[in-house]
DNA sequence: GCACTCCGCTTGCAGCTGCTAGCACCTCGC
DNA sequence: GCGAGGTGCTAGCAGCTGCAAGCGGAGTGC
């Protein structure tokens, strides 16, 4: 079943829209403060969050900023960066050339347990 | 010696444009050659090379993709990644699908601390 | 009741992005 | 000479981005 092109990008706008949505929610802040700590007006922010429009990069960086999230997180849902692969980091952290064997270790077994935790809480990770 | 602002940022354009003509002339093809492979206007693509005018991030994708270099090189450039301490796996984790936003805070921060801890123990790590 | 503060949203619009049509210039082959 | 093909650029403009002004609604205190 294909969608039509249109749909699709109105979609995709609407994927960084809730995205937005649902990161201020769990920082339990306004879109009036988030516009604020983001230095974007709030009805823009608004008009994002229900995929009306759709923002550059910077400001998703300035909206990353007042989340205090990574702009990445957000470029990666407004489609400008792909997603890494699941298993990636595991290779990243094991083939990291500036960490010891111990320190690699230590980040593996962080990570795994945060995975551990996001699977055993809610079989959908927050992201 | 102050710049105005102005003139900060047309040296920010200046300085994406720049490095797509270099890379360009790496590639040793014409600017319609170039437009074309990226799916852009000529004009267009002759404007940002000048610094006059200011690409969105998916205008840099296509030119990415038509000079088979990565995007995040280009939005570096741009200035809407930061070229991050740790490379590679600080990449990872910014980007990695399966943890919170807080979680990849937290493995950042880990990683980072273990960095200044092995640049404490020796001077010149082997990176 | 009123005034105030907060909430998210609508509307109109200035300035920007990215395009098309077309220009001047160059080289090559006839 | 001409025409064809290539080069990079100018100019005008449609549509989009991001904003300011303002709306209706909710809650609070007098």
């Amino acid at each position: 079943m294909d969608k039509p092109l249109d749909k699709a990008v109105a979609d995709l706008g609407r994927d960084i829209g809730e995205y937005i949505r649902q990161q201020r929610s769990t920082a339990k802040i306004s879109l009036r403060q988030l516009a604020k700590l983001a230095g974007v007006s709030n009805p823009y922010l608004s008009q994002i969050e229900r995929g009306l429009r759709k923002p550059s990069a910077e400001i998703l960086q300035q909206i990353a900023k007042g989340l205090r999230i990574s702009a990445e997180a957000l470029y990666v849902q407004a489609g400008f960066l792909e997603q890494r692969e699941g298993g990636a980091l595991a290779d990243a952290i094991a083939t990291a050339p500036d960490l010891t064997e111990r320190q690699k270790q230590v980040l593996l077994d962080v990570y795994e347990s945060f995975r551990r935790e996001n699977t055993a809480t809610q079989p959908k990770p927050e992201e």
